[in-house]
DNA sequence: TGCTTGACATAAT
DNA sequence: CATTATGCCAAGC
């Protein structure tokens, strides 16, 4: 199995800062895979629940969760990110422009 | 080995 | 912002 592909996956998603969400092409990019968001997701298909890395803190571009939220996985993101302070809106989407991982200080709830 | 699928992104409308 | 069409790479059978 690639560790090397999923390990620099798993380590741009654990640099994803608590109460911010990236997208799949924001990891992707960060982790030496631009365009390829799909295998980030793929990663963390094959990602175990003892990894300890913040997957519910992905999201695809349009801020929402993409896994089934009727069953586990998919409420179980929303919840984690509740838990991080992470607002959903009634569509049940996350403004990635007030949540979005922005590497620059510059934030429009903070700036 | 070759076809199909997949936790997506981007461009155009 | 939503919808439709296309591209990309790897995993599964």
């Amino acid at each position: 199995m690639p560790d090397s592909l999923n390990a620099r996956i798993y380590e741009t998603v654990c640099r994803i800062p608590s109460g911010r969400v990236a997208t799949y092409g924001q990891v992707a990019r960060e982790a030496g895979l631009p365009g390829q968001a799909r295998l980030v997701g793929y990663a963390l298909h094959n990602l175990p629940d003892h990894s300890g890395v913040p997957w519910h803190r992905v999201v695809n571009a349009r801020g929402g969760i993409s896994l089934d939220q009727t069953y586990g996985s998919g409420r179980l993101q929303r919840a984690l990110l509740e838990t991080e302070d992470v607002i959903f809106t009634d569509d049940g989407r996350i403004d990635l422009a007030v949540y979005g991982w922005m590497q620059d200080s510059s934030h429009p709830t903070v700036g």
